[in-house]
DNA sequence: GATCAGGATGGGAGCGTTCCCAAATAAAAC
DNA sequence: GTTTTATTTGGGAACGCTCCCATCCTGATC
């Protein structure tokens, strides 16, 4: 008597249940489900009444098979150079991903892919219908993956500026050249007037923002010296080009490093070479990452607001799901120098 | 005549339509689909070209809306403890649970879940059929989420060993007292007699176990001062312990933290007393952490197999999801010691 | 009192699969 | 030549939902 009729073994109560319950038709339990007005308020209260004793739950392959959404955002971590991003970097992302999305109907799927047979999975995700719209992190160079997910019919939001500008594809970065500059100019004033940067690869739109903001904040300063020596955002890579640095200058007086990796690798060779950090040689990285609380000093460093940049990311995609004509631009967040002892 | 009748407005051929281009009935195209061998090899050829020519993919929503399976597996990341895992964890478990996974129709599906309202969310996709199988990782203390889980009717997998026995949920955890008893030991073979132990939190079973193998190394050795001072894990606590055990026995000459992070914390603290490390005292770590590699000296650490821990985790589920009657004991990887600088 | 408008409702028609059973065919056994 | 058995095949019937159209009220308007 209590225990109300199910349709096969599976204990879960379908709509039709649900309408049976509450006395009323398949048709009006749907509209109670999909939140539409033209419902009585007597149904409305007796079809929630009925879902609530049932616990129904609507199920969601039903329900995509004929609205043809997936409600579902698909992320790809493209992540082939292993130590791209500073190391909260992941977690933090997700975090703001997640923030943004819980307020949504949206599921969050995600996948790893750097290879092209990847790559291709997720164009097929794309293309039976199985997620409504992709968020890409860490693409290197200029990956066809954002293009094609397009022309698949997705749209897509992009971690970081690419580096040929894709047309419709938005994307969210950090103000790196900003960052970098205040850096920079952080250093001139602390009266330092022979200053390095240990640049990051420069096929990657991170490191040539940040030696442009490096450029940038000594335009036009008069005695200033200038010293450039190529990294790739690797600890090992920042010690190298130290030591490069010291020899071309045995004078210098500040480092600025693209990454705390590098930071990290330049207070090494700084100390290896009988430099005091800050005294003799000020260094300032660019990530702040838990690193750069670890370091003896504690470093300097560029903060980027990671986990904003994943709610702005969240944003981007749930803006275009809602209108496919929306035309976005890009979201360039502000970063912060957080003074340590470094400098 | 080239193109192919297409329903509707969406592109994307079903399996009739490949039925049809084959000649075939759609029962026929289906078993070739899903790899049933009661076809004959000329059926079978004419389906296959003609999914190749349609560029057919299945519809997943129909799919599970018959079998009432999701093929998704959901991982859900319970962290209120912002920094219990270094960082290369995530990253690292995340691409050894896609290796796994990629060899099987599984999606992933990722999740934070603090709250208990989350909680809930979790398990309303387990009732609703949106996942079939869910991986916790970073779970504190005893929560119900997996007995919940395994309620609702989906196989769960845990990652770390929970602190209470829950009957029939598997973990994989590293041999977290076995990592601990190594370093000990090691410490005790390069004739430290002075030895300090910096605990985890001992409501979480790493914190316990790695307790237990510093007890463990240096049980019926004789000559041996034991010191042990209490830790969360995180940095500032390592420092403060550090400081503590200081006072208590001014003349140690090893310390042994249960994380890389209390380690840092340990030996600027040491540094600050005007230790050297090694030299005074030996330090040792556990999580073989980035950080590790940039202390400087650089840090001598228990290493963890996570992204095998990460595969492990997809086995287990998916064994289960094989054949859920399947009975699976807990899979404990080894550990290992990384002697660097510090010890 | 008859007509009309508009909101609320009921239920049929799919959505694209898989499952299953009956039918057809081929091969083997008697 | 006939019966039995094995192998393939075809297609109806769900799966649980949303969409849409026809119907039914209720009350206002002429």
């Amino acid at each position: 008597m209590s225990e109300v009729r199910r349709s096969r073994a599976s204990g879960r109560p379908t709509l039709e249940q649900v309408a049976i319950e509450a006395n009323v038709s398949r048709g009006t339990a749907s509209r109670v489900v999909n939140g539409s007005l033209e419902v009585s308020p007597w149904a409305l209260k007796a079809v929630q009444d009925a879902i609530r004793k049932l616990g129904y739950v609507p199920n969601q392959a039903a329900r995509s098979l004929v609205t043809r959404r997936s409600d579902t955002v698909l992320l790809v971590v493209s992540e082939s150079e292993d130590r791209v991003f500073g190391e909260p970097f992941f977690v933090n992302l997700v975090r703001g991903l997640s923030q943004e999305l819980s307020s949504t109907p949206l599921q969050l799927n995600l996948m790893m892919a750097n290879t092209a047979r990847q790559h291709g999975k997720v164009e097929q995700q794309v293309r039976n219908g199985h997620v409504d719209g992709v968020i890409l992190i860490s693409l290197h160079g200029d990956d066809p993956l954002p293009t094609n997910i397009v022309a698949a019919g997705a749209p897509v939001a992009l971690n970081g500026r690419p580096m040929s500008d894709i047309g419709a594809v938005p994307y969210v970065d950090a103000d790196n050249e900003s960052g970098a500059r205040t850096a920079v100019e952080y250093l001139y004033r602390q009266g330092r007037r022979r200053i390095a940067t240990i640049t990051g690869p420069q096929d990657m739109a991170a490191g040539i923002d940040r030696l442009a903001g490096y450029r940038a904040a000594l335009r036009g300063k008069r005695g200033v010296t200038r010293l450039v020596a190529a990294g790739d955002f690797g600890q090992a890579s920042g010690e190298a080009a130290t030591r490069e640095l010291l020899a071309k200058d045995p004078e210098l007086d500040a480092v600025f490093a693209a990454s705390d990796l590098m930071a990290a690798g330049a207070m090494k060779a700084l100390r290896a070479a009988g430099r005091r950090v800050p005294d003799d040689v000020a260094v300032i990285g660019f990530d702040d990452s838990d690193l750069a609380r670890n370091t003896d000093p504690m470093l300097t460093s560029v903060s980027q607001p990671i986990q904003q940049m994943g709610r702005e990311l969240a944003k981007l995609l749930i803006t275009q799901l809602r209108d496919p004509e929306a035309k976005l631009s890009p979201v360039i967040l502000p970063t912060e120098l957080v003074c340590r002892e470094s400098a």
